[in-house]
DNA sequence: GACTGCATGTAACCGGTTACATGATTCG
DNA sequence: CGAATCATGTAACCGGTTACATGCAGTC
């Protein structure tokens, strides 16, 4: 999926500024499973704006740049339903250097390895907040996407946001259950050949 | 990361084929969490070999395109250390369309979100039976790169591996108790707005 | 007869990242 | 005082994917 196709679904959940748009995939609704950098997004929109499917009004701002704000055309709406219902998605695909990096343990200093079993687990323990099924303390003008029109939590964010947050919880769990028991054996395996 | 050092990455558990690393990739020890295609790994192996990162014996065959079977130099295997030791890991990405279209569950028919969830389980599943901590009833020719010389399991290896299981554990298991929820809601939406 | 698996390789293409340019404000 | 947040935009670059080329063996 490009990132045209993502714009037009960040913005089925209401209008938003390109910027806002990335925090979606940084912090928000879909930042667990999607990204998109400003890089891509800002090309996207102007082309999304050039096929009428999206429209943005100009904000003025005092002492910042013109705010763009976009929404979708009908016609937009109509384009990215027929992708839903066309498209084959990709296969899903997990990228982690951490993890990569840990398959090699034994090659390297034990505190290498803690340190990188700790850093992933702080960064799924801070990706895990930002799912938090209720996090309807965030400010009101942040556009949370996770909302319909009327302010009801849409069920599918629902469900894929509890499943990020399945999926992290069990992680987290792992990981408490199991670090130590590496570090052992890596120790142990260390004196044995010494 | 780039394709190289995955390359080299693979290349720490024995001798392997171009054709045998795409497989560690698609199927084997790093197919959860990193991927390489074809096109990628062969001009990358090139390289190394230029870079004296590698060696390769070339094994005629009948009736099959000469096999090279590379193996890293004591200067590709420094360098893959080195490489771990000084690396900043990336963030990790997990990128799923799947996910990221049932978002728009109400927007669609119960039907396509039904196969989506489907679809999505089953891949998982698949998954999982491919990382099965003992998937020792592999045949012994295929190189699986989570044993050492000694043919013993690597912890980093078996670590991370159960780290993988966990989570698609709990993928399937959240499915399993949520995927009913999620299709009575949504039909009791389409029968409130009709 | 068609497809999959084994096995390597090349090259066009494309998409996205990174980095740069600009600039005020607020927080630590 | 520097860093981060808000806010947009451009362009070079690069890395990887996709598709093509080749060919035999075994399976469905």
């Amino acid at each position: 999926m490009d990132v045209r196709t993502l714009c037009l679904g960040a913005l089925m959940g209401g209008e938003a500024t390109g910027y806002e748009i990335r925090k979606m995939f940084e912090d928000g609704t879909f930042s667990h499973f999607q990204i998109a950098s400003l890089g891509s997004i800002y090309p996207a929109l102007t082309k999304l704006t050039q096929d009428g499917l999206v429209t943005f009004v100009e904000h003025e701002q005092e002492n910042r740049p013109d705010k763009k704000i976009y929404q979708l055309t009908s016609e937009g709406r109509r384009t990215f339903l027929r992708t839903l219902l066309q498209t084959r998605p990709a296969e899903d695909r997990y990228r982690s250097d951490i993890l990569f990096m840990l398959t090699f343990a034994e090659e390297m200093p034990i505190e290498l390895t803690e340190a990188l079993i700790d850093e992933f687990a702080a960064r799924h323990e801070l990706m895990s907040q930002q799912i938090d099924p209720e996090n309807t303390d965030k400010p009101a003008h942040q556009k949370s996407n996770a909302r319909d029109e009327n302010g009801e939590l849409r069920p599918g964010c629902c469900f894929v946001a509890g499943l990020g947050q399945a999926m992290r919880n069990a992680t987290l769990k792992f990981i408490r259950e199991n670090k130590q028991g590496l570090l052992d054996e890596l120790k142990a395996r260390k004196t044995n050949k010494s």
